[in-house]
DNA sequence: GCCGATCTTGACGAATCCTTGACGCCGGCT
DNA sequence: AGCCGGCGTCAAGGATTCGTCAAGATCGGC
């Protein structure tokens, strides 16, 4: 199971999102200070670190760096400031991403998602088939009729995204946003030009795409 | 088991390390200055040592040099410096790895796990062959038509990462990193030129790569 | 201290990839 | 029927990345 460790002075947070994190299938282990979350650091091996920069003993910034003496467990950082400052002095720090409250839940457990990622095993990613096509994130791949295809940096990003979510509906500004970044959400031209990329090369039956299929006005949705 | 000693004067790192590493199935001992260090290499057989430099007692490499005087355990160096003096003090004296905090556990264990490969036994090593040639990890050789491929060091190293990971994307980072060291993660000219090299040696057809592919803006695989 | 092998560095065309705009099609709405 | 917004398609350009080469710098052995 993925453990991780929140730190948070507002025992309110702390429960709620120890809750859902749980719900989501995570390992929780709670620190209210600075101090205790260091400690707490030393005694489990763990998969990521969620940290609010407003502690009662120690700064948020000297505990990153504390902790970046000696691991480089990811961190995501929980801020009430939108300043920039806070969030350039944390990310030099060494915090890996930065949310500001209030936040979305399911924003939290997006970047929760990716961050855990990109420090994840590639031998134990799921390789996922369809009639058509196999993807295996793992090594990055795609295999039609034995043949592997080649996907630019781009097409493959977004393949990434609607196939870790399979069947479900993934929204423009969900794949706008995780891969070319948070500032083209309006840019939809990307995901239609891209798109057509994937199902010419994914999609054997020409017109009519099965695996990726859009939902006109929201998004799209991958079926396996 | 495999069993490993850890040195460090830090109890909280000390205590981290043998967390995850007895998580990770290897049986650890711990020693927290170089005369209780080298004291516990005797009472044991060790497969590895992980060393801090910073030791209250003795320095770093007199520990190594010590030891070396009649153990050959692999020995692996932790060291807050990043600088290259300290590197190449330490690795003269007998270390076989170097690794700067702040470290990634990933990091830490993939670098373990290939310095206890390294040391393995050589008639176990795979032998991989493709269409044009043979590449025998264990006696370090490469063949093709029966003749030997004489590679050069940094040719061999960047070829047995990628043959180690066959049809798995490596990375760019993760190259540069496996075979100059972390801080060149920039140095992109140096794998299109030593790719040409391996592929003008091993590729027999000449503009057509079957075997080592790129992969435009991410790094390269391997296809057996 | 010399010499050969290996590694580094920079420059250049070639190949690949991303962006952008235009166009036609389809379905919903008035 | 006609308008309109959203979608798929296409191709050109500009930007980035790749392969290639060769000349220095560095290392190691004799």
């Amino acid at each position: 199971m993925t453990a991780v460790l929140v730190v948070d002075d507002d025992p309110h947070l702390l429960r709620a999102l120890r809750i859902t994190l749980q719900a989501h299938g995570y390992d929780v282990t709670t620190a209210a200070d600075g101090h205790s979350a260091l400690l707490a650091a030393t005694q489990h091996p763990l998969a990521l670190v969620i940290l609010d920069l407003g502690l009662p003993d120690l700064d948020g910034t000297s505990v990153i760096r504390e902790l970046r003496t000696w691991s480089r467990v990811p961190v995501l950082v929980l801020s009430a400031r939108h300043g920039s400052e806070d969030k350039v002095e944390a990310l030099d720090a060494g915090a890996d991403d930065y949310i500001t409250k209030p936040f979305g839940l399911d924003e939290l457990l997006a970047r929760l998602r990716a961050l855990l990622r990109r420090t994840a095993d590639p031998d134990q990613e799921p390789v996922v088939t369809t009639d058509a096509f196999t993807v295996d994130l793992g090594k990055r791949r795609v295999l039609r009729d034995g043949q592997d295809i080649r996907l630019t940096p781009t097409e493959w990003k977004m393949l990434e995204v609607l196939v870790r979510n399979p069947e479900k509906l993934v929204t423009q500004q969900q794949l706008l946003s995780e891969v070319w970044g948070p500032a083209y959400a309006k840019e939809t031209n990307y995901l239609r030009v891209y798109m057509a990329q994937l199902r010419r090369k994914l999609e054997p039956g020409a017109a009519t795409p099965r695996h990726l299929v859009t939902e006109a006005g929201i998004g799209y949705r991958f079926l396996p």
